[in-house]
DNA sequence: CATGAATGAGGTTTCATTCAT
DNA sequence: CATGAATGAAACCTCATTCAT
């Protein structure tokens, strides 16, 4: 509480006027921090019409908000999920949210005929827990640069796109894809 | 300290007597799981010759002995990362021990053109990393029955193997599977 | 720290919050009480002009001084010497600071041809440590009264008067003593 | 003790065996070092006549003796005076000791009329303080050369002698010093 | 006699929370 | 609203002592 105090700004005191404890201000910060990501990821899911490029993108923008912002990618990822009680519900939950996104565009795929049947709760889940993982890996290794972070992504955007049998669609740079012609 | 004092049926000072800190009991527990888990795969493994069966297998077996050590697997999975300092360092490394012997694996099916060329770290990463979001979604709901996880781990399968372009390998328990004949 | 805190009606949270360390505080009391005994040692060196009964009167107040504080006397001499780490670094250092009065005077006193020349650092020590002394054993003896430690420091003051080969100055009550003349 | 046991290559049992407690190993190690340096100092004592020699012989040996056993200085002269409890009372009683060997030979000194009569306890008290005091100065820098030391030496000397009125005795090497003549 | 595993009281320090100003 | 001194429970760790083998 004194770090947190003084990186405010303000006081201990202060703090506990604003908020009952510790963990509702890390709570105040998780929803920011998710809504911030949302916000985001539904803007660049606006800008695709195809339900799978729509999934592709929200997962492209992700990774590409949380290497922006390493601390609280590590907040994230890390911290509130081993952190117990509330905070690791939370963090959960925020995944849990992510995970709707996409799965809702993957049932639309289905829809569409883009992709074979599949249980979509179960594949979102994957999609988000492949992103998790590679976060963590560029959080917990320093080397990591992005262009390396970009040639990674483009592998497990391959890699994910297959696992649900989608013809590959064009990149998100607009350059058309000719080859499922 | 209490706490593992009195679950030990010893006391804090027998503890500080065989381990050096709190630190090195929890990564001594770690290293303990770890090994109980490699020992556990890769005698599974042994027993696949094809590669890619050998890899998804591993996953299998990974997957079937944490849910049935939960506590384990909650140190594993999530407290360990969120602890900070060597334990988090230890925990990831565990992870990364299981992606090398996946990614051996896939190198071995590249060589021998089972699948297509790919960056087989990065891939088996994205497949150690859906493991764990799996693992971690049981871990943090009660709802999940054995049957369920089991329905859920053929979903993952399909994918998984999907993703690297590999052919359908029969399932493990034997039965032929001509979907893809 | 317990007993601290009780002592001085606060808590051991207390304490923390205004001292980083119980080394911390015991360093704080000793350079309390050394600029104690510093301040009113020079007030009484101020009052007298010739060298040799500057630095005799320096012993006297000192002793005097000491002997009414009996717990600080207790932590100089004894305690902090034996506490190891920076406390008896400090606790020699404080020393080292009225040996240094005393040899300041000694060394006027050389020049004043009062006295012979003599290695003033080695007989500055002697002179405190002749102090320490008479203090450490009335400190581990609970019998020795006022009146006996008076006798006593008008020996030792005669002895270390002549040590330095100095006519004996009159005693501070101001009673001239006229049996150099 | 685990220290201890090492150091003596047993085992923390075996010391119990031998002695009831640490504070015991510690009183028999002082009781041990006095007896070491009583005999050493009572036969040099012995090679000299003259009562004022003898004293000075005494805190001579005692110096170089200490000095040659740096850590059982250290534990004289400090931790065990630091410590409390009934190893400070031994501690100085064994300084007591030597100040009641040097006591007697003041004593007969007064007798014999080589010094002016004397408080001799506090008188011998002095002269072991004073000694106290180089050890203690030694013993907390290293600088202190074998030189330096026997500089500081023949200063202290010097000043004891003057401080009880004695004519200078010819040093201890033998070489007559007839200064005083 | 010797061993070393075990004990547990006590040590210093941390930190979320409270509250008088 | 803000401040920061104060609180105290709980954390990790140490170490003199005991005792079964």
């Amino acid at each position: 509480m004194d770090e947190i105090a003084r990186e405010a700004d303000t006081s201990k005191g202060g703090l506990y006027f604003h908020f009952p404890s510790k963990e509702a201000i890390l709570l105040a910060l998780l929803d920011q921090t998710s809504l911030l990501l949302r916000t985001r990821v539904e803007k660049a899911m606006a800008a695709e019409q195809d339900p799978i490029a729509r999934a592709e993108v929200a997962l492209r923008v992700l990774l590409r908000t949380l290497t922006r912002h390493r601390k609280l990618a590590r907040i994230l990822a890390i911290e509130a999920i081993g952190a117990g009680g509330r905070l690791s519900e939370r963090a959960l939950a925020i995944e849990d949210e992510f995970a709707a996104l996409v799965q809702t565009e993957l049932d639309a795929a289905i829809v569409s005929g883009a992709i074979e049947p599949i249980d979509t709760r179960v594949a979102a889940q994957a999609w988000i827990g492949t992103l998790h993982a590679v976060v963590l890996r560029w959080l917990t290794t320093e080397r990591a640069s992005g262009a390396s972070l970009d040639a990674t992504y483009e592998t497990i955007r391959t890699m994910l796109l297959r696992s649900v049998g989608a013809e590959q669609v064009p990149p998100a740079d607009g350059r058309p894809d000719r080859s499922t012609a």
